[in-house]
DNA sequence: ACGAGTGTTCGATGGGAAGCGAACACTGAC
DNA sequence: GTCAGTGTTCGCTTCCCATCGAACACTCGT
């Protein structure tokens, strides 16, 4: 049931509080996500897209990894027309895992 | 060159200064090191041997976690008579990475 | 010198994750 | 309605990592 309104199907989202640490730890073990968490970090909320991303991998593995980020409790997406919308989940990760996300973000951007 | 006493030859370590995120994230990601680190920090240092912790997996697995957890700068090993000691580098990775290993010790023992 | 206890290394296996291309679904513009 | 743009899903391949068993190396008793 739900709403049939032709709309898109509502992305699956999980609350960082609902997420081990482990599904966390591995999510970020990813050096396509870290690129991803980073670019997001450094724009502002629901203004990028999922295609907006530099990164070197296809629509799909795209698509995968963003999965793999809303299970962690990291991103929240909304559609938006055509495209899909980020937001970085800051407070609410800082809240669940202090300190890990602030870890990632301020680290050697060039390898 | 260096001691050919008839001693084994002494673990490799890694500085966690030297590690980077990617490489510290991915060495927590893992049901069997998780454990490993909580029972470690549960205990004095140089306390432990290598064979001394309660995880389902054989000899040559475990000798690879520690080399990974090595690796990443978590575990200083030293060599007392037939057995390997572990010591958790608390102060030191906790420097390198404030927060993280907190996060993986201050959690659901039981999943 | 021998044997028990402890760890490491080697080779092989299995499973899971990441990648791609193609096909499909939805939205908005024309 | 049709088309271009965007993302998801499906099937498949590839690669990496965890695991095991067996063999080897070292230390310490006896």
């Amino acid at each position: 049931m739900a709403q049939r309104t032709g709309h898109r199907a509502a992305p699956e989202h999980t609350h960082p509080d609902d997420v081990p640490v482990l599904t966390a730890l591995a999510a970020l073990a990813d050096p396509v996500r870290i690129v991803l968490v980073r670019e997001l970090a450094d724009s502002g909320d629901w203004t990028r897209s999922c295609g907006s991303f530099d990164v070197p991998v296809g629509k799909a593995a795209l698509s995968h990894h963003f999965a793999v980020l809303r299970g962690a409790g990291l991103v929240e997406q909304r559609d938006e027309g055509p495209r899909r919308v980020n937001r970085l989940r800051r407070s609410e990760f800082e809240a669940r895992f202090p300190g890990l996300l602030e870890l990632v973000l301020r680290e050697e951007p060039t390898v």
